[in-house]
DNA sequence: CGGACTGTTGATCGGTATCAATGCTCGTGG
DNA sequence: CCACGAGCATTGATACCGATCAACAGTCCG
């Protein structure tokens, strides 16, 4: 654990969107981190049906969570950033329904499973940050749900693409109406639940709108108003959220 | 509270799925729980923005969760029955970024959000089913999203039938491959995110190729093996669960 | 009886998928 | 160093799924 990050100095925890832990609790956290695992991009982290035996929460890098038919057809969940959980529902009921992928290189801190349950008897407020931070993800799948449902493509990856911004925003991972998107298009079509080929067509449309540039892998909002607009996004209140 | 269900006699407890608490959770759920409510088919229960300050649960009848943009298209989001939790992100997170509306008259269980915090100081094992219910919720809005995302129409609504049919069937609302269906083709419609015309057309290509039948308020499914395959659904095994 | 609501059916339109060809970047090996 | 192929993105042509518009039937209820 030498060259390992230590949860009392864990650079996460100063961001301002985090909220603060008591020395007990972070106490608690740091006994209960087992190690850290990086991952390379592209590999898998947590695989369908399996149950592994460990909760993962983001320490730095983009992963996401997907789910697939037998003939192939994917469908990305959801992306995860630092901070998130990542093995919830593993880890609550011990059956995964979805794979995790890493997007970019990552490190993950790992948690033993076998200890959640202390957390839950002798931590109530660690406690209440799970499901704060499970109703929270029902939240934006709920967001998501509405996107497929309603949304044409167009606005649909308008939407999507304030959501990423604002999510990345509060980690310090945009600013300046610039996102680092360390995804192709190709990803970004099976979060819309559309084709590459559309994908490509639907950013292009946006471009051409003046609504965003996306060149290389950043996402650069033109006009946010507009694109706003379009998507019928409203930006929620940024409030601190509990980490684990 | 003379007419009211008492938590102690509860009829849902009886019932095979839902884990059995011991007298000290339940005298504290009979402490929490404040009232009862009745609501007829079509009354708002929780509106979006707004910040109720009551959990319910479903004690009787059906109640569904939707969401919509400014112009008025609307997506069901999930249905939600007897056992249910109701509210649970509004009294989390203090925002409810959802409406829930009854389906049928329904009665809910009232519980005093401000006692939630007892619940998790306290009740480590009901905390723990706080996060197990919000989990469970997750990863049927993930089964959701591959739906909207993936499936044609056709097979998304194969999916959801059965869908529907495995949960009322828990509850003992359903059996001999009869699911009695509260609602109409347009709500089923705003669940699959097609118009009432289209999932019209829809069920008919499945009465015709003798996989359903749905007459007045009830869906028959007439040839389980064959709609699974359809829909590639693979019914999780009905794993028992917590209910507050 | 008439009106509202839900559901059905047909005709046509439009959004997205599919198929196919091309260009591009990049890593690999000759 | 260049040739090559793999993977990703773009563009065009066409096909299809589901939306939209419109007319009508059935039921419920005042």
């Amino acid at each position: 654990m030498a060259d390992q990050t230590k949860c009392e100095q864990c650079p996460l925890r100063t961001l301002e969107v985090f909220r603060k832990l008591d020395d007990k609790q972070l106490g608690f956290i740091a006994r209960f981190k087992t190690g850290e695992l990086i991952v390379e991009p592209g590999s898998t982290i947590l695989l369908e049906e399996n149950n592994s035996p460990h909760l993962y929460t983001i320490l730095e890098g983009w992963a996401f969570r997907h789910k697939q038919l037998e003939d192939g057809r994917r469908q990305i969940l959801n992306f995860a950033l630092p901070g998130d959980l990542i093995g919830l529902q593993a880890a609550i009921l011990s059956e995964m329904q979805h794979s995790v992928t890493a997007l970019t290189r990552a490190t993950l801190c790992v948690f033993q499973r076998d200890k959640i349950w202390t957390l839950f008897q002798e931590f109530p407020e660690l406690s209440f940050s799970m499901t704060w931070l499970a109703a929270r993800e029902e939240q934006m799948l709920d967001g998501h749900l509405l996107s497929l449902g309603q949304r044409t493509a167009l606005e649909r990856t308008a939407y999507y693409i304030l959501h990423l911004y604002d999510r990345a925003e509060a980690l310090g991972l945009a600013g300046n109406n610039a996102l680092c998107a360390p995804f192709g298009k190709g990803h970004l079509a099976e979060a819309m639940g559309i084709t590459p080929v559309h994908a490509s067509r639907t950013i292009k449309k946006l471009h051409e709108r003046g609504l965003i540039r996306w060149t290389d892998d950043t996402i650069l909002i033109r006009d946010r108003d507009r694109l706003q607009a379009l998507a019928s996004f409203e930006s929620d209140p940024t409030m601190r959220r509990p980490m684990i």
